[in-house]
DNA sequence: GTCTATAGCATGATAGAC
DNA sequence: GTCTATCATGCTATAGAC
């Protein structure tokens, strides 16, 4: 599935096409869990389950997943012990739903503009789509970032596995848009993924410095195409 | 204190004079916390204390400092649940040490090369010297940057103003090297502290790309002070 | 200074009523 | 489908012997 959206695109036109958003995911999680979800598909289910993502990532953000007690989530969604374990089968079934939603919105994005004319223009999406799926999950991408390193050995290995999937992508766009070096091309990925990442981990950052989604987009396209028109010319 | 070193000190350059390293964090956390330590300052005691904090990151760095049982620890370093508790007074103390290290330490850097003669160096200085100091102690900044949030709020708070204040200076830097637009000079410091961050939070990934620190080190200078030898000639 | 033993309580998970 | 009640376990922290 192809994204078709203007050079350059913003934070609100690309929340006016994007297939993924937060009112999709819940629906998403059950069609992809619905062995271990034992309570039937009706209104009141799906808003439990929402409501159950919403308070792990508030408890999760204070005193961490590992912190967070079954009976704090109890408290903060108005669920009982027993009704709560109707949707989750186990406490680390919990956080792998979470990981699998960030698992395949990475996977997907590359996909959105790979139609793109140009590898330059290609990079410049791509960076961007990321940027701005993070902005609209970011609970979820914070989460993984903090908790990955906790979950099981497998779990981690997948975590791993996706982010440098992503990475590749953007280093081979790297090399397509001129930059032949591919060790430089590399490194200059790893820039990149930090420098996105750092928008969903130091929110506080930002917010404290009143810095918009849109402009940050623009400063990492900007250090990150830095020298590549040039090689483009030659 | 000022440390001389030349224009693109290596890592093997800074380890040799740096005042801060590993083998002196125990006198300097026992010399701060001396209240809290019961025990007598013998070789034995300092030896415990290295394995305290060396088993608290291992074990924290597997299943996050809330995860992290005090029995645990004691199974790591070989101590009874009596013996630890000479040397800490509670769990909270053990985390609030850690970021101790991490404050003294991130202060006291760019004092270090504040004698520099041009901004343009002190800024290159500055970098190299944030890189390799987290290198030296990289699990102590590894913990400080993903337990912080666990910690109580004027723990947190003490935490990000460390960080500010250390953003605030690189953005000064950036102004005084000639990027007169403050907004703009914030946001690529912040850009700064994202990818030395990444340094020592995603280490697998280097690794794994077999990247070393004075590789790394040289990209981000150069992708930091890209731009700014032609506002320097303006 | 370090140990063993234990107090006192919270935890993840389950059984069974309705 | 959701509740209350309960189980077995594991937790931080302390008391007291040596």
């Amino acid at each position: 599935m192809y994204l078709t959206l203007p050079d350059r695109f913003t934070f609100a036109q690309f929340k006016q096409i994007t297939p993924i958003e937060p009112s999709n995911l819940v629906a998403l999680i059950v069609e992809r869990h619905d062995q271990r979800i034992t309570v039937k598909r009706s209104a009141v289910a799906q808003e439990n389950l929402r409501k159950i993502f919403e308070s792990t990532f508030r408890l999760a953000n204070k005193v961490g997943f590992a912190g967070m007690t079954l009976r704090d989530l109890c408290r903060d969604t108005g669920l009982s012990m027993g009704g709560l374990y109707g949707y989750i089968g186990s406490k680390d079934d919990l956080s792998a739903m979470i990981e699998d939603v960030i698992r395949f919105t990475s996977e997907a994005i590359p996909i959105w503009f790979s139609a793109q004319s140009s590898a330059l223009k290609r990079l410049d999406s791509t960076l961007r789509g990321h940027i701005f799926i993070s902005e609209l999950l970011r609970p979820w991408f914070y989460f993984v970032f903090m908790e990955s390193r906790t979950l099981s050995a497998s779990q981690k290995t997948i975590a791993r596995s996706s982010e440098m999937s992503f990475q590749d992508e953007l280093s081979r766009l790297f090399v397509e848009a001129g930059l032949t070096d591919i060790p430089n091309a590399q490194l200059r990925a790893a820039h990149c993924m930090a420098l996105i990442q750092d928008w969903y981990v130091k929110r506080w950052k930002y917010q404290q410095q009143q810095v918009s989604v849109d402009t940050f987009a623009d400063s990492v396209c900007r250090l990150a195409l830095l020298n590549l028109d040039a090689l483009q010319d030659a």
